[in-house]
DNA sequence: TTCATTAACTTAACACCGTTAATATAATGA
DNA sequence: TCATTATATTAACGGTGTTAAGTTAATGAA
């Protein structure tokens, strides 16, 4: 059995390549830059090589960042354990914008672009993705602040209170990404922006 | 004289036709369906003749947008007239919200892409292009607030109440453009979101 | 050891894309 | 009438993702 486990280990490891080649390219260059005859140079394999390991390149650049996004989670790990609902919803704001402004070609594939809803998004749906643990550790928070009656007593709806903290913080890293830099306005940095934008989110939930 | 006036004339009709074709591709489905050569077939011309009009598909788009925009600038214009400076903060918002989900594909291109700085922005920087407009008029309404002291007295800078503001309202559009709809997320409504969000920005930098 | 099978990999090609050079056609002004 | 000019086209270049067909090498059975 030896030797289709050597088989395996060595299929493994050019899938590796693969994988390390594409992530240089597309942190670097974002998505369009990654081209299947790039990456079959700098592993020095034909580019045809790359099909036997991945259906195409989206599947590639998904998996990609699937595993990228293991930092997202780790950053919201460590921030689940503050026990103030509206300091941990504060932290949670800041550390996904970190997390963007830190990948911001894995941030800009992964909550900028459209993903079509095919099977395998629904498979492995409500587990495993950061993403959606992120937005679960979101909404009980949320839900803690309705609780604990934190916040004004009209706001009873958790799903409807994380996705308007969510956008809000969504907008100063999605604006920071695509738009900084434009000459035609005055920016002011990514710290104060997400800090005012999330402070003044939170202060005008409160009770 | 008429002759060349008339040559005049048809030029314009088919860079008309140009621009109409390729309206109703970006508006239908985006930026990359946006071809040359559909273009072109729709029109009834070889490829090659949209070069006669436009210095190339970047060009073409970038002068759909222009036009189309205006619909933003008139939005913000019946907003301007607004006294109280909360109130057509919330109306600027709301605005916004509405010209971004009516414009999906242009939405996405004039604020959720990467433009590249070049010459021509440049040359019209300052005037005439609507999203500097409605940042201008996003600034005074903020510098207004300042100044009639309805706002923390912390807050003294108006450019970073703009973006922040701009920012968290940006990110209810974007998020409604890029996810809505995954199949992971109890999604609300865009209005209930947009509500929610801008009153809640509002309210939490109120004095 | 020989040999058919199978996995791994490559070359060639397809159908697109934006764009340009070379070319043909038709209208114009002298 | 004829050279010039504007207009439009065809053919091509270099690029993309992807697939079909073919080659090479390793494997397991006889």
């Amino acid at each position: 059995m030896s030797i289709s486990e050597r088989r395996e280990r060595d299929r493994l490891k050019i899938r590796t390549k693969i994988l390390d080649a594409a992530r240089e390219l597309f942190a670097a260059e974002g998505y369009d830059a990654v081209t299947m005859r790039r990456i079959a140079d700098t592993i020095e394999y034909s580019a045809t090589t790359i099909y036997l390991h991945f259906k195409d390149k989206d599947a590639l650049i998904r998996e990609l960042c699937r595993v990228d996004a293991l930092s997202l989670a780790q950053a919201f790990q460590s921030v689940a354990a503050e026990p103030e609902p509206l300091e941990r919803l504060r932290k949670i704001g800041m550390a996904y914008v970190a997390f963007g402004i830190e990948h911001p070609n894995h941030y800009r594939l992964m909550f900028m672009s459209n993903r079509k809803n095919d099977e395998a998004d629904l498979a492995e749906m409500g587990h495993g993705k950061p993403e959606t643990d992120g937005y679960a550790l979101l909404l009980n928070t949320c839900r803690e602040a309705i609780d604990r009656q934190l916040l004004a007593p009209e706001l009873t709806d958790p799903d409807l209170l994380a996705q308007a903290f969510w956008a809000a913080t969504h907008g100063v890293v999605a604006i920071h990404i695509a738009l900084y830099g434009d000459p035609w306005i005055e920016w002011r940095s990514l710290e104060e922006t997400a800090e005012l934008t999330i402070n003044a989110m939170i202060n005008g939930l409160k009770r």
